[in-house]
DNA sequence: ATAGACCCTGAACCCAACTTCAGGGTCAAC
DNA sequence: GTTGACCCTGAAGTTGGGTTCAGGGTCTAT
């Protein structure tokens, strides 16, 4: 498959793609006659990793350590295992990060609920001074 | 207590507060009569709940929507408990990604887990081609 | 009264992650 | 055989979140 379906396929600009490709993230395809990048299935998996990892909150530096997990046949075991180790800590720390910032938007709403029906009218807002920051 | 306090206690630099002053995260504190920034202990509760935001992945854009929350008694109720649905449920998204790649992780970390113990002196890898992308 | 640690401002610079631009080739359809 | 949608490259521009720089004031300990 060409690049303009791909991208479309996982929702990005070709560009992104491309840019992609020059950092590392994505291995040089093949090529049609005529120069075209030429993708398969498996470029279309891993790009989708890539986007999913984004939006959890992983930069293109550290997607590219996990995926040279899968891709570096040479790396000793006790480095991947390091990589891993570090990895899942640190999704652990952000996991129970969102979850004390939910909690405090969630006292948030159950004032927002318990203020009076009719507030539309109101100009002041009684959801104040609740919640503090999140207890870390 | 002066700007350098203030950001030790965070742990960020100076220039980053005056910068978040800039960008209208913090209020411009009181000022000593030599010119000098004068900040409470409110200020520095402020201070912590954006590094919190911060590390779990809110832009500071979206941390100054939270702030506003509390700080702007004259938004319309609905306004507010719009933009608490929007951040609650953009955490439940972030989080729920964060839990599948954790999963993930794990199930390369078991597979690591399995391989030959002295593995410290083979030049290749077995936690290979387990693992495929997160399943979103 | 001066050295050293701290503070001030505004402008310039930096990195990540892209996007836009400039200039040009490919290819299926009419 | 040319129009329009797609592709190529390399360089420059953009936005977010700061940091560095230049030039200068303040405070306190000696």
């Amino acid at each position: 498959m060409r690049i303009g379906e791909l991208a479309d396929d996982v929702a990005i600009t070709t560009e992104a793609v491309r840019y992609y490709e020059k950092v590392g993230l994505l291995t040089a395809p093949t090529r049609t006659p005529s120069g075209y990048r030429d993708y398969d299935h498996q470029a279309l998996e891993r790009l989708r990793f890539i986007r999913t990892a984004q939006t959890v909150g992983f930069s293109l530096g550290e997607i590219g350590e996990i995926l040279a997990l899968r891709d570096d046949g040479e790396t000793p075991c006790d480095h991947v295992r390091q990589l891993i180790a570090k990895h899942a800590a640190d999704l652990q720390q952000r996991i129970e990060g969102l979850q004390a910032m939910q909690a405090d938007l969630h006292q948030l709403a159950a004032v927002a609920a318990a203020a009076p029906p009719s507030s539309a009218t109101a100009t002041h807002c009684h959801i104040l001074e609740s919640a503090g920051p999140a207890s870390t």
